[in-house]
DNA sequence: TCCGTTCGATACGCAAATGTATCGGATACA
DNA sequence: TGTATCCGATACATTTGCGTATCGAACGGA
């Protein structure tokens, strides 16, 4: 029987605790070797547990992957909700990016699971639509941060009101984003990811301190 | 015996056409399921081959996939080289910019196999080397046109030199592919993109054309 | 047209992974 | 502490996919 198939099921402590413990697991081996190349067992192997702790939690091992992006996911969106509410009603731009620049690349093995996801939904418009609407929430949280800020900090830039500048700061992210997972230098992505977020949302007034010689990293 | 390995083996013409027809199959498929859940036998199936095929001109999966990266990503340097050709020694950069969108956006089918590639280079350096290098020539020859453009428009932007403006429209390309891939909606990603690019190169002097009544596509 | 070579189809054995059915110990609750 | 229930381990059957070895046909050169 499925944890999503009808009965109610009494939700005892032991199973929390051991799909946690399958989630986890589920974490390193999928930012290790890649969703496409995990075998349930090897799941199960690395949380310690067989083949029939897994079928008694999930039903297939999509279904575990989705519930650990959403943990996942959840979780980053409230660091990022925290970063940006740092501050006072008022919004300091280059602190909040330095703030939430920080969170967004904290985990590298974070990002290549999310890489994974992304893939995953890119060919299921079911699976799409969950991460389109995480995204959209983090826009949205952006965008109302922007827009308290107007005439604190100068009005964002040639991409339109604060939705569209929300939107490119997403865009910037993910952009980064590609390039870390290639490189995988994770100060050089900060300080990129900073200097372009600035430079976006200054409309170009501020240049940005230069951190070491080189504006571009490598 | 592997394509790869030592023997010279003379390349006869019908072997090129079947290693054609496995590369094009190959790419149907993968775009359309995605690299990880997909079988030697299918590539197979799809390009109306056996196995005994396969083996022939390819030892692994893994194999065949790289080769198809190459193939088409050598295709796509040459278009964008030719967009950026396409104009005279000086450069008209809001025209450069919609051309080289047009090129870069044209295939959502290529940007999900694309995807599948760095995922899978995300988690072996020696594939990421390959990736990388890709990205910087396409880097350097954006970056050159941007020089070569200097005095005749605005200098860049913040973002220092012509090479972190190339850094930029890279981000930004890879950016866009993520919410396409996502939403699955090329003119928006098309409008979007040229939009970004044109805020980062033109300093914010030069307000786009709004295509439509949103700036920001939902 | 004939012959040697190459290529792809077929058949086989093997390994890995899946899903299920069953069982015994752990757990919650009275 | 006793007991009904839950949960995870084990064993099994089945499927799927892989790689190889062999064979016949297509092919290219004389």
């Amino acid at each position: 029987m499925t944890a999503s198939g009808g009965a109610p099921q009494r939700v005892t402590r032991r199973r929390v605790q051991t799909r946690a413990r399958l989630l986890d697991a589920a974490f390193t081996v999928f930012a290790a070797k890649g969703f496409g190349r995990v075998s349930i067992e090897e799941v199960c192997e690395a949380a310690g547990f067989s083949r029939g702790a897994f079928y008694s939690n999930f039903a297939t091992l999509d279904e575990l992957f989705f519930a650990l992006y959403r943990e996942r996911a959840d979780l980053i969106a409230r660091q990022v909700a925290d970063a940006l509410a740092g501050d006072g009603p008022d919004l300091d731009v280059p602190a909040s990016v330095d703030r939430v620049t920080d969170v967004l690349l904290l985990d590298v093995d974070w990002l290549l699971v999310k890489t994974d996801f992304l893939v995953h939904a890119a060919r299921d418009p079911a699976v799409a639509e969950i991460l389109l609407d995480h995204r959209t929430r983090l826009r949205r949280a952006i965008a109302d941060r922007l827009f308290r800020a107007r005439g604190h900090t100068p009005v964002p830039a040639v991409l339109g009101d604060a939705d569209g500048a929300a939107h490119a700061v997403v865009a910037a992210y993910d952009g980064v984003t590609v390039q870390l997972l290639l490189d995988k230098d994770v100060d050089r992505a900060r300080t990129w990811l900073k200097q372009l977020l600035t430079a976006l949302l200054t409309d170009g007034s501020a240049h940005p301190a230069r951190t070491n010689g080189s504006t571009h990293p490598e």
